[in-house]
DNA sequence: CTCTAAAGTGTAACCGATTCCATTTTGTTC
DNA sequence: GAACAAAATGGAATCGGTTACACTTTAGAG
């Protein structure tokens, strides 16, 4: 189990230079002659030869490295994310290094230092934090970045991709009106995520739009992480007038909401009409079947990835691309009693 | 937008050597003076200075990165595992190179190229292919293999973290035999992984040991990929004599065999006792909640990384992990009729 | 049979860190 | 204040590739 060979172990086996070598390595690069190519490529074989990344990133930068950074992969909206963004980047021969941040600033910095110091070509991200600075650094280390579902306010210079969120929010909210209900339960993120406000956004003004009152105590923005999806829809099923309809549109406490509605007496749909986002294969098979809107994530993936890398080297402006979200409706959805 | 600061910019900016700067870097290489620390901790900052990881890895080793190669990140059993991995990595300041190989030997044999290139540390990976060829090349290259789930025999010199599949197999089986079922469907992975081997022969050692002959008919080892958990289980539930329980051993199948028993007219656990192998939240809310098998990822990926870490340059025997698995009782299974 | 352009090959300088070893500085102890 | 050990620093080689440039061959044109 001798040292892995090295460029000059095969030049030598071959009895050129390392520059030819080198040459066979990258087609293109420069000529070879038939003959000389085939010795070095049975050299190769023969030393089970396999260039370093590590030296050839050295060089010249690393266009072959993405970096994936996710809040949580235990969700399953990230997880098919992340799983299509692999795929797609593995078919233009680029890999994927995936990190998490747990919705956790410091530990996004951090990650974030980690990808500045690998020199990525690109990275994926899905930011947890308001701060700008870190992402205007990568930004000024030439890495592209490309923000999918959410996005950081203040940062230039970086691609987007997204479901239209302001208007998924409205399409949910409008099914529901249409049936009847007047009081809507609304849990989303954060308000200082970009989709729990553009969602909550979207909300109001379609209420608004039919005249209706936004009352606050129908209104839960939550944080992703953690169990609060619960106690928000706890407490939403507990008031005095409790709502007639809920949308969740916090994918993280789909599960946790879920949950809630289900140990409590509450009956869906005919005492509460449901609608979260989400589209993972279960919403389908819980009962009653869910309505949901889906995110299209195969599609965002390689929309991101296609960013990701087309815009390396590149300096034309940041370019945002937004999906068309699915809605789906099946049976938690029903008309008002 | 000038160039990345390098370490002799930072030398040149401190007034000192770049063998000092190095040692400021990585803590106890050699002595430095307070003084001169301060100073060029100071220029590192005003350069935001980061050392290129590339180069770095170049001189020595990474044992700084790991390699994570699962079959399907879609797979919440795996989404939760890597999730994990990702965590327990980070918090050893190791990253993780993310590759999926959707259960194809191609895919998994030019995954495990790219991470022979990459001279990675350790690979943490749920093995698709038979052919041991590519694993023991890598071995040779001094990484750790550490094979979480399943394994690949032949492979000598490589870690395994996993459940004891036979025993849970039994466990499961034995619940069943418990209520008084004897007709018994059993969904697995094919017989060329160690799991749906495994997972088999423990069901049918439990059949054995109570006297049950082995109906061959109600065995299903069908693809991970895919959609045959629904066919598989379709099959079952239209034999002549159908089986009074089904365990679905296949995590991967889950949903699809699910799917398919909730279009039949098969009411579970009156007509029918379900037993799945997976640990996702909507197992249990599911109507009824489904009896499961959990893997505890958690634990399956802190051993892992442990594993892949710690036998970096340690030339001890092979070692092998096995995790309990918690059988849950919930409402899917019942006392035969 | 020259002459010249193109094809093929080799040399050596990088890329940005780490690290061995020699050298200089500092601090103790008599 | 001399002698010597310990601490601090710097010079230069090294890791394994890529690539600019110079050099040698080959081939086709005149």
């Amino acid at each position: 189990m001798s040292k892995p060979a090295t460029i000059r172990d095969v030049a030598a086996a071959a009895g050129v230079s390392i520059a030819v070598v080198s040459r066979v390595l990258n087609e293109g690069t420069g000529p070879v002659a038939p003959a000389t190519r085939q010795r070095v490529m049975k050299a190769m074989e023969e030393l089970s030869y396999r260039p370093r990344t590590a030296a050839r990133e050295l060089k010249s930068g690393p266009t072959t490295t993405l970096g994936l950074l996710l809040a949580d992969v235990t969700n399953p909206f990230f997880a098919r994310l992340a799983d299509a963004v692999v795929r797609e980047a593995r078919s233009r021969g680029v890999q994927v290094i995936l990190m998490t941040t747990q919705e956790d600033a410091r530990l996004e910095e951090d990650a974030l230092d980690t990808l500045a110091a690998r020199r990525v070509g690109g990275v994926i991200a899905t930011p947890t934090s308001t701060n700008a600075k870190s992402w205007q650094r990568l930004i000024e280390l030439d890495t592209n970045i490309v923000f999918v579902d959410r996005y950081v306010e203040g940062v230039s210079r970086a691609d987007l991709v997204s479901i239209d969120n302001d208007r998924s929010a409205r399409e949910a909210t409008e099914h529901l009106l249409d049936l009847g209900h007047t009081r809507i339960g609304f849990i989303s993120g954060p308000l200082s995520t970009t989709t729990g406000r553009a969602r909550t956004d979207g909300h109001l003004a379609s209420l608004a739009e039919r005249g209706l009152p936004a009352d606050p105590s129908l209104l839960r923005n939550i944080p992703f992480r953690g169990d609060q999806g619960a106690d928000a829809t706890g407490s939403l099923l507990s008031l005095d007038q409790p709502p007639t309809a809920i949308i969740v549109a916090n994918t993280a406490q789909v599960a946790a909401s879920v949950r809630r509605i289900r140990q409590s007496s509450v009956r869906v749909p005919d005492d509460l009409s449901l609608i979260v986002f989400d589209d993972n294969p279960w919403t389908e098979l819980y009962t009653p079947s869910l309505t949901i809107m889906r995110q299209p994530t195969v599609l965002m993936a390689s929309h991101s990835v296609d960013l990701a890398l087309q815009r390396i080297g590149d300096d034309s402006d940041p370019r945002t691309v937004v999906i068309e979200a699915e809605f789906v409706v099946r049976s938690s959805t029903g008309a008002v009693r």
